[in-house]
DNA sequence: TCGACGATAATGTATGTACATAATCTTTCG
DNA sequence: CGAAAGATTATGTACATACATTATCGTCGA
C-alpha cells in the first residue's frame, strides 16, 4: 500500500478501506503525485500534500479541486481523513468550500498579513537587554471629570498611570494607561514596583480581547524630553483598548520612538507555517 | 434530551450516545452549567460552553479541566464531539493539551494580539474614497549593481518601480518596489496602466509568505515634497518582503504620512471572534 | 420562456469503534 | 532506596456509517 501509512495498522489493514491504486484519470490537469510523504499522521500528509499542489500552481487559485470521494480513492484513505485535512486547510483560509459546488482554491490572501504585537517588557528581554519600567503618575479620576474614556459611562471610577519603559537604561517607551476599577478594582492596592501594569493586567484579567490603533507620531516637547529625543522625532504611537466579557478594562496609549522600536512580524497566517512551506 | 440538539435527530435518537442525564458531581469547582444553548452545530456549542467557562473565570489559567469523557457524558454528546470541539480550541490557542496530563486553560496570551496589514487600495476604497496610483519611476538592474537586495543573490535582475498613491487626490503613501525578475519575468511587459504592482503580484503569485517591519520615521525632504507635508513630519514607515517556495519575489517599502494613514485591528486571533465572546 | 420543484451531488455533523501514543503512576527487583 | 519495567490514563488518529444541509442542475408544466 504506498508505504505510506506511519502510525496506524501495526498489523494488517484492518479491512475495507477505499485503497484502489492510484491510476486515477480524474479531471484534466488535476492529477497531483498522490505521493504522501509518510511523515506525520495522515491528515497533516494530506494537508501538505494539497498545499503544495497549490504552492507548486498545480493548481491554481479559483480553481476548483476534486472532491471528497475522489481524493479520498486518489490518496488511499478514508473519506473523513480528507474532510479533516480539507476542513482544517479551509478554516485556515487556504480553501473555500460550498456545499454542492465544491472545494475552491482560495483567491484573496491579501488581508491576511497580520502584525503580532508583543509586551515591551517580552521584547527587550528577547533582545538580550535590561528591561526596567517606572511609574510616574497615578490618579483616580470618575469618568467625564478632567478625564474622559469615550467607551466608558460617565461617572465610572479611572485609575490612571503614567509609566516609562527602558531596555538597558534608555527609554524606549512612554505608557499612559487608563483602567477601569468597576472591572478591576483590585488594582488600587497594587503598588507596580515589581510587575508592570500590562503585565499585571493579563495576568489578572485573562482572555480578554483587544482593538489597536498604530500610527506615526512628531515627539511634543513634553515626550521628546522624557524620551531623550529632540521634539519633532518620529515615535510609534499605539492605542490599545482591551475588552472582557464586551466591557472595556483598560485603554492604553504607547509611544516609542522611531530609530528605538519597530513592530515585526511574519505571515501566512500562524497556520501556515506549522506546513512549512 | 436537554432541547439542545438543533440539527439532526430529525426523528428519535439514532440509538446508543452516552446520554447520562446533568447530575454529575465532577471535581470541586468545575462543574459547568452543562447548558448548551442550542444555537448551530454540536462542537460549537461546546466550544462556546467551555470557553464561556474560562471567559467568566470559573476554570482558571493553568487548571485543568474535565476530560473528554467526563465532558462527554456532562454535555450529554459524544467523545468524538467534545474532541473536536476541544482540540479545535487547542489548535486556536486557548487551551493546551498533554497526553495522560489531560487538557489545561492556556496562560499566555500575551503574544496573540496581531495586526493585519491590508493592501492601500482596499483600504482607501473601504473609507469610500477614490483610490489612485501614479509609476513614478521603472527601472530594471542586476543584484549589486547600483542596487543592494541583501537576501538575493548578486546578479540576479531586478525591476524596481517607485509609486504613489492618492486617496481622494491627496497623496498618502509613497511606494519602493523591487521585484525578482527570475520569479516573475512576466512583469517586464506589465505597464501597471491599471492595476496597481502591489495587486499584480498578489494575483500572480499565490500562496506567498511574508515578512514585515514597521517603523515611524521622519520625512525625508524629497519625500515631504512628494507627499505634501511639511519636512520632519511623522511617517509609517513600512518593509516587506515576500517569499514563495522560499525565493523572494518583492521587496517593498511604504511610506505613509502619519497622521492620513494608521493601521488598526482587533484581535484575540480571529478565530475567538467567530465564538463572539 | 420562465419559474417551480424535485433530484442530485457536494460538504457538514454526529456517533461508534478501534487502536496508537505518550505521560504518568505503580510496582517490582536489584 | 532507586531505577527499570509495567500498568494506567488521557489524548490523538483513522475508519465506517448515517444522516443533515445546501447549492446547483434538470425537468416539467403553465
Amino acid at each position: 500500500m504506498q508505504g505510506l501509512a506511519r502510525q496506524g495498522l501495526t498489523g494488517q489493514n484492518r479491512g475495507n478501506g477505499p485503497a484502489s491504486p492510484p491510476d486515477h484519470p480524474l479531471q484534466a490537469g488535476l492529477t497531483p503525485d498522490s505521493t504522501l510523504d509518510g511523515r506525520g499522521p495522515l491528515f497533516d500528509q494530506i494537508k501538505r500534500a494539497v498545499a503544495g499542489q497549490i504552492l507548486r500552481g498545480r493548481w491554481q487559485a479559483g480553481q476548483r479541486l476534486p472532491n471528497e470521494a475522489e481524493l479520498s480513492s486518489l490518496y488511499g484513505v478514508s473519506r473523513q481523513t480528507v474532510h479533516k485535512a480539507i476542513a482544517l486547510l479551509a478554516r485556515e483560509g487556504f480553501l473555500v468550500r460550498r456545499r454542492r459546488a465544491g472545494t475552491f482554491v482560495a483567491t484573496s490572501r491579501r488581508d491576511r498579513f497580520a502584525l503580532p504585537i508583543e509586551d515591551i517588557g517580552d521584547v527587550v528581554a528577547r533582545d538580550g537587554r535590561v528591561y526596567e519600567f517606572r511609574i510616574r503618575d497615578r490618579k483616580i479620576f470618575r469618568n467625564g471629570e478632567g478625564i474622559r474614556w469615550p467607551d466608558l459611562p460617565d461617572g465610572t471610577p479611572i485609575l490612571t498611570l503614567e509609566c516609562l519603559h527602558f531596555s538597558d537604561g534608555t527609554p524606549i517607551q512612554h505608557e499612559r494607561r487608563l483602567v477601569n476599577l468597576d472591572v478591576v478594582p483590585e488594582v488600587v492596592d497594587e503598588s507596580f514596583d515589581v510587575v508592570a501594569p500590562s503585565r499585571w493586567l493579563v495576568d489578572r484579567v485573562p482572555w480578554s480581547s483587544a482593538d489597536h490603533t498604530v500610527r506615526a507620531v512628531n515627539a511634543t516637547a513634553e515626550m521628546a524630553a522624557l524620551l531623550g529625543v529632540e521634539a519633532g522625532a518620529a515615535c510609534l504611537s499605539i492605542r490599545r483598548q482591551t475588552m472582557h466579557l464586551s466591557r472595556p478594562v483598560t485603554l492604553v496609549h504607547f509611544l516609542s520612538v522611531g530609530d528605538r522600536f519597530s513592530l515585526s512580524g511574519s505571515s501566512i497566517t500562524d497556520s501556515a507555517t506549522e506546513l512549512n512551506l
